[in-house]
DNA sequence: CTCCCTTTGAAGGAA
DNA sequence: TTCCTTCAAAGGGAG
């Protein structure tokens, strides 16, 4: 067991020695000489998060227009339509255009919608960085008056090589049949769409990623994706068509990213193209030592992202908490609990019939062997002929809390 | 097909 | 106030 001889204790460190692709970019991922101390990123955050929480959106305080300007979308179409059609490809002419392109899981960043429905993720989606210069101007930019000081690094991010951006624009579909990432279309404008956008035919929108303003959000998402696939499967037979289209059409409001989501959307095009690696948990680990290397100022952009987009998301949804979307992890542990609970073995009914502590099991759970080896619970009948509940390791069917019992 | 893994941060509930 | 849980994204891997 190496991690006895670890020493120290070190769980994050320990973590970082056993993953296998640790050389990869390591070297390159040197804290940076002014790396900000822990205490003061955690002032920096709480700053910004005063700064947020304080006496309403710096934003919008500053302009107050532009909070006319959300509530009032469609005005923002008419006033800025034509121009950032103009400015975020709506001519789709350059190839090259997404490679200064904005997008990100909201709109005043967004070229496309990664939350199209049906789960499906937007052509453009995936593969191009969240946190690009803007290019386009969104219609909501007045309210987020994002600073290409955030991406001063000239038309290229400088976490995203310019053949990469290139590559992205190569494989971007054809513009026409592309909805413009920005909320973009007016009501009015409805008429204008082909009718092969079929995200767009509903006249609600409700289902399709469209917020009630009639502006379609990335953050929603129709219920017709995995998670209603999964309450179908598991719990009902075929519905008659009515139920299940209207099931279907109650809209997810996903959360807002927060800045490190944000920095990963955007550096893991990069880290796949060095590190040639396409799991998610490896890239995401890098990217995780990556962002603590990030000095102060960078991870500072990313919070103040993330800040704005928890402002719009507040803006666009005033009554919606994360807590509404609760419930698929929790009604999954829900159900192993039920089974738990119907199972007449499980060591919570034992321990309650055999007046047993339930916070210690057989063996107790302060027993560090008993906590990392696989264990294996066993009924057995005791001299008493009391059924008794056993916590065995499976490990060479020895048990060393059990003083070197053989496995029943 | 579905869930897990893996990361950080935000939010909400429980203690 | 602190701690715990859940969910945001992503896509390969496992069952």
């Amino acid at each position: 067991m190496p991690q006895l001889g670890s020493g120290g204790g070190d769980d994050l460190g320990a973590t970082d020695e056993m993953l296998a692709f640790k050389d990869e970019g390591e070297q390159e991922e040197k804290i940076p000489e002014n790396a900000f101390t822990e205490r003061d990123l955690a002032d920096l955050k709480s700053s910004l998060v005063n700064e947020s929480e304080g006496s309403g959106s710096p934003a919008a305080a500053a302009d107050p227009e532009a909070i006319r300007r959300v509530q009032d979308p469609q005005r923002v179409y008419q006033e800025k339509l034509p121009d950032h059609m103009d400015d975020a490809g709506m001519k789709h002419q350059d190839p090259g255009m997404y490679k200064g392109s904005a997008y990100s899981g909201y709109p005043f960043l967004m070229l496309s919608d990664p939350y199209l429905p049906n789960g499906s993720m937007s052509p453009l989606s995936n593969k191009v960085p969240v946190v690009q210069p803007s290019h386009g101007v969104h219609p909501l930019t007045p309210l987020i008056p994002y600073s290409n000081d955030h991406f001063s690094h000239g038309s290229h991010s400088p976490h995203l090589p310019a053949d990469i951006s290139q590559k992205q624009a190569v494989h971007r579909p054809s513009q026409t049949s592309d909805i413009p990432g920005f909320y973009p279309l007016p009501p009015a404008g409805v008429g204008q769409i082909t009718p092969s956008m079929g995200w767009f035919t509903h006249p609600l929108m409700l289902g399709s990623g469209m917020h009630t303003t009639g502006i379609p959000h990335p953050a929603i998402v129709p219920h017709s994706g995995k998670q209603e696939m999964e309450h179908y499967d598991r719990n009902m037979k075929p519905q008659p068509e009515p139920k299940r289209e209207k099931e279907a059409k109650k809209p997810t409001i996903k959360k807002p990213l927060n800045a490190f989501m944000l920095y990963m959307k955007e550096m893991r095009a990069k880290v796949i193209a060095e590190c040639t690696l396409k799991e998610s948990a490896a890239i995401n680990q890098i990217l995780g030592r990556r962002w603590h290397a990030l000095s102060r100022e960078e991870q500072a952009k990313y919070y103040e992202l993330a800040r704005k987009e928890r402002q719009l998301h507040m803006q666009l949804y005033p009554g919606w908490s994360a807590r509404d979307n609760y419930g698929k992890k929790k009604r999954r542990t829900r159900e192993k609990q039920q089974d738990s609970n119907s199972d007449p073995a499980s060591p919570k009914k034992c321990r309650a019939r055999f007046g047993l502590n339930q916070q210690t099991d057989w063996c107790g759970p302060s027993c560090f062997f008993i906590q990392l080896l696989p264990l294996k619970r066993y009924l057995v009948t005791s001299f008493l002929q009391l059924p008794v509940l056993m916590y065995c390791c499976q490990f060479k069917g020895f048990c060393p809390p059990c003083s070197g019992r053989k496995r029943p």
